[in-house]
DNA sequence: GAGTTCACG
DNA sequence: GACGTACGTGAACTCA
């Protein structure tokens, strides 16, 4: 039926259902896996109430318009557009596509358009009804839709069952639909952050509306107005006032690539309906609808539910002869569209290499069901993979490189389908090098960390042998080892595809098991606000690298050895005979049984002891020793530091590029990898001297931010202790105050000595103390030691009664929890013996280090926004550091807004009682930073 | 590849 | 009563 005179178009507000179905309902779960359903539910039984409601009756067009993504040209225009809007809660965000799936069930056009709210859509067909000569009511309340009643478009208020024609627009606003725009646009909305006029509502707007005609000719003659307020209000925001405007009015000219006549109502197919209500488990819904279709309602299984950690077989058999090998952009575009329909893919990349700065990229792979993904090899080389020389014409059965990131760019950035990766980072810093930037994402590996950090590590070959009972085909056959080893570029195509394809595979199964239990685990905020977010902001730092100069480091490792050859000749004289000073062993032997030093200890593979500790206390009494220890520090330097770092300068940018692992800490602490850029030395004064080789390029300045005994405040918070919460808040000493309180001197009087054992103590606190550690810290004897404790928590029995706590939750739960809810699984506490001495203290310091990571975590999320405006980048973290690289005329400006982020990084999540304080240096490298 | 040592927070 | 012990990391080196 072409739309015309006697039709009667429908149009519902998805996103209006949405949410009263959200808040309608109590967060029901699907009772197979825990996937959040309660939204669902009520969507549906609007729908249905809808359905049945409008039988019979003369509607003839009907769609579901729903919003799509949250940018929309609106924020191009004021970009704090709905700022203030509220986060979408996390358990309603997977229910968003299976709305869209639940109108399609129900047979009823879908409709919804990127870059557009869904608002504009309706008012696009609105418009196209009206001009059509037949009628049109919009399912919903929302007032930014009553200016479009009028002319034969009515607005139907679902819920009050109450209809909404001009004049009910009228009573609303005090004016006609067709000055609504303009009485809003004066009114403002604080829901949608628009801005308005201040001072200005609905009823005095309409009143100066209805007194000048429209708004324009209201703001002409504004100066005429008698009240000098609202003069003055209205000549001086009249810019924003415009802009309001613009804001508010909908856009009914949007591009629509389907007509009116495609929104004809059609009936439901039972068997689709049904099928989908069974799949969500709705039980009664699924009943009702049966008997209203005359069609027979398929049984709902009662599945039992499965536990977390029993490893359950997958229904689909893994099958390597299944993948595909994507040849031609028609293959690939078949697989996009498959993506469309579903939302979400698992995506892998092969490259040629481990480091993302220097790999190229191989291939893609995809995958939307499980068993079914596929591999588009694209840069795989042909010809003889033993010929010496190499062969690098491309091999057969290729795409073009190009074509096909220029077909994936849209999808992997399309803000509806979620990129779900297995150490997603590592594969977004691979598309970013090709100008893609991949969002938004999942990622196993994360989500594993989120909920069994503890208990095992999060790598693929781990998750799938666990959770999947399978064990990925190995990666070393492929790449060979040694002298044989080749690129991933080197592998023919037909063995790359079953590797390739079943990474992706594997992941996509991973997320479909992991998906539903971080909610039973509780801990799907921890994975949406401190693990995710993260992926994007680490991959920037680490693509852009900090600068390091080699000739520092060069001519330091020449120092360096020159002095290490003069030790070397001194210690072989003293030893008699020459050995390899860096051989433990041989200088076990040397010390202990040729020269008959007394006290020698063997460890438990029978060599002797040689640690710095050891040396330590023989150099007061021998020289050789002494020297030992200056060559070992010597060597550690020039090796670890000044040697290898020049080999990690990237040759394109001059700079060293670090790589953080995210679920490397079970305490939620990164780790630096590849160089280790969180342990360059500082405590020495000839170690500290390589961060002058951390230098910051021509007319910048390096500026470093640390918290200030960030984890003794977690502690003091978190244990509650009022006398070190009161100090902190003082701005006092802490360790002098510990000191103080502990040994009765008064702080005027505090020694340097008494004062650092004290600081012993409280750092032994956080390490969950015991008398034979403090006493080997402090080189005293341990009864003294056990003396020190007994009086720290007479003093501070509040610090006692958190350990005992904390041990006790740990004991019975399993794990531990950090103030922001990461939990730390501790299946040791349960064990015997001296085991269980290291699993109670892990416990203990578990929380507090748990705690300070997740502090700073939620600063490094928050710092892209809050220092966009400045030629500033953040470069580097260590733990309680962060390192910025900005333009010396900025450096005050980066300071001020990076100190604010740091020190507010708790808020609003979790309310300190003690300030958090960052301290903040600058310089031309990072010896002087600090 | 395990064990030892040592750099950092 | 004896046992071993500060918490969390990564990298380089030796030696079997």
């Amino acid at each position: 039926m072409t739309f015309g005179p006697g039709c009667h178009l429908h149009l519902i507000d998805g996103s209006a259902f949405i949410f009263r179905a959200y808040h309608a309902l109590p967060p029901l779960t699907r009772k197979s896996d825990g996937l959040p359903i309660g939204a669902v539910s009520g969507f549906c039984n609007m729908l249905q109430r809808y359905v049945e409601g409008n039988t019979g009756s003369d509607v003839t067009h009907l769609a579901v318009i729903f919003d799509k993504g949250s940018h929309t040209f609106r924020n191009d225009m004021y970009d704090l557009y709905k700022a203030n809007r509220d986060a979408m809660p996390e358990d309603l965000r997977p229910q968003i596509p299976l709305t869209r799936k639940a109108t399609e069930a129900f047979n009823i056009a879908c409709k919804e358009q990127a870059g557009y709210e869904a608002d504009d859509i309706i008012a696009t067909l609105a418009r196209m009804a009206r001009e059509a000569g037949g009628r049109c009511t919009i399912i919903s309340s929302d007032k930014d839709l009553m200016q479009l009643v009028g002319g034969g478009v009515e607005m139907f208020d679902a819920m009050k069952n109450n209809l909404i024609d001009s004049e009910g627009v009228e009573a609303k606003f005090g004016v006609g639909p067709e000055r609504v725009v303009d009485v809003q646009a004066l009114a403002g909305d604080s829901v949608d952050n628009v801005p308005g006029a201040p001072g200005i509502g609905v009823k005095t707007a309409a009143l100066l509306i209805n007194e000048y005609g429209d708004l324009e000719t209201l703001l002409d003659r504004a100066s005429e107005i008698k009240q000098p307020k609202r003069r003055e209000t209205l000549i001086n925001h009249r810019e924003q006032i415009e802009l309001s405007k613009r804001l508010v009015t909908l856009d009914d000219q949007t591009p629509l690539d389907y007509g009116l006549d495609d929104l004809e109502v059609r009936d439901p197919d039972p068997e689709q309906l049904l099928a989908f209500l069974a799949e969500m488990e709705f039980r009664t819904l699924t009943r009702r609808i049966a008997d209203t279709l005359g069609a027979e309602a398929p049984t709902i299984e009662d599945t039992p539910v499965i536990s977390a950690d029993a490893p359950e077989a997958e229904a689909v058999p893994f099958d390597a002869a299944a993948y595909e090998w994507v040849k031609t952009s028609e293959a690939l575009q078949l697989w996009i569209d498959r993506i469309y329909a579903r939302g979400y893919v698992a995506v892998d990349t092969e490259t040629t290499g481990l480091n993302e700065m220097i790999a190229d990229l191989v291939g893609v792979s995809l995958c939307v069901d499980a068993g079914k993904a596929c591999y588009i090899p694209l840069t795989h080389k042909g010809g003889d993979a033993d010929d010496l020389f190499g062969d690098d014409t491309l091999a057969e059965g290729q795409m073009d490189f190009a074509t096909c990131l220029s077909m994936l760019k849209p999808m992997l950035e399309d803000p509806s389908i979620v990129k779900i990766g297995q150490n997603m980072k590592y594969d977004a810093k691979i598309f970013a090098n090709e100008g893609i930037a991949v969002h938004p994402i999942d990622d196993t590996m994360l989500m594993s960390y989120a909920m069994n950090a503890g208990l095992h590590n999060h790598g693929m070959d781990a998750l799938s042998d666990r959770y999947l009972s399978h064990t990925p085909i190995p990666i070393k056959p492929l790449l060979g080892t040694g002298k044989s080893a080749r690129t991933f570029d080197r592998v023919p195509v037909e063995e790359a595809v079953p590797y390739a394809a079943e990474d992706a595979d594997i992941t996509l199964r991973l997320w479909q098991y992991f998906k539903p239990r971080l909610h039973r685990s509780q801990v799907t905020k921890v994975y949406e606000t401190l693990e995710c977010p993260l992926v994007p902001v680490l991959a920037q730092m680490e693509r852009t690298g900090v600068q390091v100069d080699r000739d520092t480091l060069s001519r330091m490792s020449n120092a360096f050895a020159q002095k290490m050859a003069g030790l070397e000749d001194e210690i072989h004289k003293l030893a008699g005979r020459s050995f390899n000073v860096g051989s433990p062993k041989q200088l076990g032997e040397i010390l202990f049984d040729e020269m008959g030093i007394e006290g020698g200890k063997k460890g438990k593979t029978g060599a002797y002891a040689t640690g710095a500790e050891v040396l330590e206390d023989l150099a007061t009494e021998h020289d050789l020793p002494a020297r030992v220890l200056d060559w070992r520090q010597l060597s550690k330097l020039k090796s670890t530091y000044t040697d290898a770092l020049q080999d990690h300068i990237n040759p394109h940018t001059g700079r060293v590029h670090t790589s953080y692992s995210i679920a490397g800490a079970n305490t939620g602490r990164l780790a630096s990898t590849d160089p280790n850029l969180q342990n360059i030395p500082i405590r020495s004064e000839e170690g500290r001297r390589i961060r002058e080789a951390f230098v910051a390029p021509e007319g910048k300045v390096l500026v470093a931010l640390d918290y200030s005994q960030i984890e003794l405040r977690i502690l003091a918070h978190m244990a509650d202790i009022a006398e070190l919460k009161q100090a902190f808040k003082d701005g006092l000493d802490i360790h002098a105050l510990t000191a103080s309180e502990m040994f009765n001197v008064p702080l005027d009087e505090m020694t340097p000595d008494v004062r650092r054992q004290a600081k012993a103590i409280n750092f032994g606190v956080i390490y969950g103390i015991s008398g034979f550690g403090l006493a080997r810290n402090l080189r005293i004897p341990r009864a003294e030691a056990q003396g020190f404790i007994d009086r720290y928590f007479e003093r501070f029995p509040g610090i006692k009664d958190y350990m005992t706590e904390t041990k006790a939750f740990a004991k019975e739960h399993l794990y531990v929890e950090t103030l922001f809810g990461r939990k730390i699984n501790t299946p040791e506490i349960a064990a015997k013996g001296p085991r269980a001495g290291f699993a109670q203290r892990a416990a203990i310091n578990a929380p507090i280090q748990g705690t300070a990571a997740d502090v700073i975590r939620r600063a490094m999320i928050r710092m892209p926004d809050a220092i966009a405006d400045l030629p500033a980048k953040m470069l580097l973290q260590v733990h309680d550091e962060l390192l910025f690289e900005v333009d010396a005329d900025a450096a005050d400006a980066l300071t001020a807004v990076a100190k604010e982020v740091m020190e507010n990084a708790a808020n609003p999540a979790v309310h300190l009682d003690v300030p958090l304080i960052v301290d903040a240096g600058r310089g031309a490298n990072w010896a002087e930073a600090h």
